[in-house]
DNA sequence: CAAAAAATCCCCAATATTGGGGAGAAAAAA
DNA sequence: TTTTTTCTCCCCAATATTGGGGATTTTTTG
């Protein structure tokens, strides 16, 4: 059986949650509590197998509580179940080490599943969690080139150095060039990518994903 | 019902699998192919809500096929179904646009759920996968965080107008601060971040997600 | 409330960058 | 092979940034 540790401050969900739980043949409910702070305690006490952690609670967010306990008990499994499903609370959870996201959700079979899914390795995530999750991936790494700007493969070099932060000096001699040289070659550059800074030619280039 | 179009080579496969979509009551198998060569023509012609797409398949792999799917038809969703759960068909596949990946399982019934859960505009990752995404998401973002640099909020205002390529003296107009001042907050932004000069704060700045 | 931190401003001087020209060799394309 | 692009280098002057000192006033915090 899955040892299962609950924490939820709202009353009336944490007690009809826990009762569920506890009448699923697969799960041990090990305790359920409607503050975090104790959180290590309860870890230490009742040892769970997988965690069901709301984010808003009174003293200390879930997602704090779950740091913690990522922090001295790495193989607890920590599954997420809140109202947010804003694309903060998602990342920060994710960031965090969660191990699943569910969505509060009138129908408790969605619980068991998850907590079944968590504890063997998986992870879960609601639908609408999951869509937002890939969105976020994909936003990363499709990459959007309305203007499809073309630099020689010496101005990427130097541009790629310009990222990593060197001077005109540094770069010259890491390209083994002469600082006039990279002088123009940094000129032509802001001029493809229509900048006139460094600062600015670095933030388009990273955007753009040209190095 | 859920208009659905499967694509899998494996004549096996295909046929039980069809037989048990088309058995479901919410679900209408529009047609099934071995093939996705044809997968314009079998969209054009069905017109699903969503499709099934196997990766390995022979001519064009599926993921090359969503992507030509999803060119044409972005309200399409595609459900990718095959047995790799390794970390570049996964990416391969959400960068293309994926709705949803569920690995080859002997249950039909999650292919059921998947299908009601991406037709409802949701995603569905079976767990392993869910784990994976989770885990590259967190490497992506957790890589840089052992050093824990606060900035101030008048800091992360000019790192902010730095990162957009302002110059000290915009960023000075745009903040309605001295252009003393701005070169006092820069002084400490690079004291705080370690580096000496813009380009450099400003790829510390965006790896760090600081602003 | 007192102390610390943040935000605001100033001076000066050294260094770096940017923009304007121009020009010759090497490589790639027509 | 001719033409064009790329890569290389130089000069000069204007502007911008950086680093080193301060100092004052708000806010925040202990």
């Amino acid at each position: 059986m899955i040892r299962v540790v609950l924490f939820e401050d709202n009353k009336n969900l944490r007690e009809s949650l826990s009762m569920y739980l506890a009448s699923s043949d697969s799960i041990w409910l090990a305790g359920s509590f409607s503050d975090a702070r104790n959180a290590l305690w309860a870890m230490k006490t009742h040892h769970p197998d997988v965690v069901l952690m709301d984010i808003q609670m009174p003293h200390i967010t879930g997602i704090e509580a779950m740091i913690d306990i990522k922090k001295v008990y790495p193989n607890i499994k920590v599954l997420i179940q809140t109202v947010y499903e804003d694309e903060d609370h998602i990342f920060k959870a994710i960031c965090a080490g969660a191990n699943g996201y569910v969505v509060k959700n009138p129908n408790p079979e969605v619980y068991i599943q998850a907590i079944e899914e968590v504890h063997a390795g998986g992870s879960h995530l609601s639908p609408n969690i999951a869509a937002k999750v890939l969105a976020m991936f994909q936003s990363q790494y499709v990459r959007i080139q309305p203007t499809f700007i073309e630099l020689t493969q010496r101005e990427k070099e130097v541009l790629g150095c310009m990222v990593k932060g060197m001077s005109y000096k540094m770069i010259a001699d890491a390209c083994d060039i002469k600082f006039s040289t990279v002088h123009s070659h940094i000129k032509n550059i802001y001029e493809k990518l229509h900048v006139n800074s460094a600062p600015e030619a670095v933030v388009k280039a990273l955007e753009m994903r040209l190095i």
